[in-house]
DNA sequence: ATTATAAAACTAATGATATTAGTTATCGAA
DNA sequence: TTCGATAACTAATATCATTAGTTTTATAAT
């Protein structure tokens, strides 16, 4: 009975290496057993079981993108800090599409810390949508039109919703400063 | 063994139901088979399987959208084909969440029927978008962004991702609106 | 009316999964 | 050196989907 030395974050980066090559839905007790070399009752001295694991895996999906959005958006401005929290959103996404579905999967009411850690992510777009202007109402609803934007292009990108061969990058480029011209339009409208 | 006489159109309301009600993941064959009031074996009579009953779902939720968008964006123009439009899709989404997740979850390629379902529903954003004055890549960039749009706020709001007491519907009709203008402004600037 | 066939339901059995209970051995600290 | 916490284990159970093989019921053909 050799013990392994196992512990949280190595089993937490096996399990995102399988959400990121095979799928989230690739991670089972299973599967996560087979790759670490145990038997999956073993996980149980580290997890609660696949919610939980499931849990961590959200949780580690978002702090890995705030921390990248903290180093990408910081010091822009106006246009700018919009363009680069979409840019590294969609990296984020693209680059690892089984966190990315962990974060989207995690039931957020009720748990204190996911909703801290979705908490700040939120605050970076409402950074930006300040930086760019908007306030009260206005930046609420600009906030959730840019994530939806996003999660939707992300979304339908991954399962392959987008069958015309038209470059991916452009229509993302076009469709954020799509955006940011509606929300000029809009003010000024108003204004 | 009394022959309840279940036919596939019966099967797939029931699995509709459950997945409206519950959630496309509470439909398993052991919970249809239940609520049908047979042995899940039985139900290989009918289906070839738990990922035949998803395929059928999916198909059943490409045709009831489709059907919808068809009565409420006919008639319509400009800007209204593309409000009328999104009005629809996210109202079904609404409705049938499971049959919309079901959507979602079909892998579409291989298979012809699903591509053709899934074809008539495009094609409608299409004809929206040709109706307001977009052609060649410029209407594909904008069907692009306007299925983003709708699919993320749809899935956004469903998993409860926009947590501020803010009205929805009011997001929503900006969101749209916001967009339309864009589009306008990058056309002119374009032009 | 009788019979033959197709198929709709069934039981039984298999393999994968998560999970729980209880066991053993190992590491680290007293 | 010993003791206790715990990381790994085995064994067992429950729930799934699925396959094989059986029975019975409609329905169509004679």
């Amino acid at each position: 009975m050799p013990r392994i030395g196992l512990d949280l974050p190595t089993l937490l980066t096996a399990a995102a290496e399988i959400a990121d090559r095979e799928g989230f839905e690739a991670v089972t007790l299973a599967s996560l057993a087979q790759k670490l070399q145990i038997r999956s009752p073993s996980l149980y001295n580290h997890i609660a079981g696949l919610p939980d694991l499931r849990r961590h895996l959200a949780l580690r999906g978002l702090a890995t993108l705030s921390a990248q959005l903290e180093q990408e958006v910081a010091g822009c401005t106006g246009d700018d800090s919009i363009r680069a929290f979409s840019r590294t959103y969609v990296a984020f996404a693209r680059t690892h599409p089984g966190l990315y579905e962990a974060i989207q999967r995690a039931p957020a009411p009720d748990d204190e810390l996911l909703q801290q850690a979705g908490g700040r992510v939120l605050d970076q777009v409402y950074r930006a949508m300040t930086s760019y202007g908007l306030e009260g109402d206005a930046a609420v609803h600009a906030v959730r039109a840019i994530r939806s934007l996003l999660h939707g292009f992300v979304t339908l990108e991954r399962q392959g919703g987008f069958g015309i061969p038209l470059d991916l990058d452009v229509t993302f480029r076009l469709m954020v400063d799509t955006f940011l011209a509606g929300v000029k339009a809009m003010r000024t409208g108003e204004g």
